[in-house]
DNA sequence: ACCGGACCTTGCGGATTTCGCAGATGTGGT
DNA sequence: ACCACATCTGCGAAATCCGCAAGGTCCGGT
């Protein structure tokens, strides 16, 4: 039979009682926590290498990934370098807000500059990332039409001057 | 032969010298923008497929998808929901910085809790992001590790009640 | 006008991967 | 004890990946 981790298998399956305790939705044991990993660091990267990596059959590893795809857990997909795909102004935008913090929040989400939003505790009620072409374009999206927004009280930009780190390696630790 | 994009193709590529008009290092044309963005609907959706929408043969698709992947231009990588991996408490902290701004930042970029570390114009000199599993651990990474930063002027903290957006559809415009 | 380079196409096998399904195996509920 | 359910394994069959070779076209340089 193939490899390392496989003696131990049996009872690490057993194990995901245990660590079903974390108090996410479908929770995620040891072993898909492993798969994910690996597809971490290469998504195309083959089911049968993955199975033996984390010790499962090919098969087992496909129906693992599926459920996770499809029950949201995670996703594979391209990630590109905002500055070569040609998007040169970044900022992020702390944002206060009075009445319903919420529809505010769904406000931004529809607009396509706006790559990430939360709301948050603190001097910010949402912080709100925002992705542009050039300087023209990052003012326009931020005085004319985030500002627009009937519930905004106000706005502080941070510019991107440099981005030191990104990573997708959530549950790497 | 195949398909709907087909007729216009061989004009399309001459496109490719005008799309270069972006200041980006690598300059990306249509096609390769295209592509892109048939791996951030599906990682895994194969070449040929892809050739389809985009109008290029597999070969031509593969040796593009290998040279973006190269130039590290985009990387194809699972990404999942903080949620539910086990990580309940995230933040994003604005800090202010005396002396070498830069310094600081690496010193945050090496810390595995951080996942996003950007140096910014405005009223604060870095914004990182915290992933943590709970309160203790975070508060843990605050105020032990990095306000005990040399440098580090003064922090402030905005603990995520509610992400309500996050794309990785650069690009996509 | 000519050549070289960059890129695409078509075509082709062979190795690899994906995919569906049938047959274990283990677990929990009644 | 027995059944329902979930999960893993072990196959073939089909699809995909991958390298390679032989052109073709467009462009820029000389």
């Amino acid at each position: 039979m193939h490899s390392e981790v496989v003696a131990s298998r049996s009872a690490d399956q057993r194990d995901s009682s245990r660590e079903s305790r974390n108090g996410g939705s479908p929770q995620l044991d040891a072993v898909s926590l492993a798969i994910i990993q690996q597809l971490q660091e290469d998504g195309r990267r083959p089911y049968a290498a993955i199975g033996k990596a984390v010790g499962l059959s090919e098969a087992a590893v496909r129906q693992r990934v599926q459920k996770l795809l499809d029950q949201g857990v995670m996703q594979i997909v391209a990630v590109t370098d905002p500055l070569t795909v040609g998007f040169r102004r970044q900022a992020m935008v702390g944002i206060n807000v009075e009445g319903d913090v919420e529809s505010i929040a769904d406000a931004l989400t529809d607009m396509s500059e706006v790559e990430y939003v939360v709301m948050t505790a603190g001097s910010f009620d949402i912080l709100a990332e925002i992705v542009c072409e050039d300087d023209d374009h990052l003012l326009d999206v931020i005085n004319k039409r985030i500002r627009a927004l009937p519930g905004v009280r106000s706005t502080e930009s941070f510019v991107y001057l440099k981005l030191k780190k990104q990573t997708y390696m959530w549950g790497t630790r």
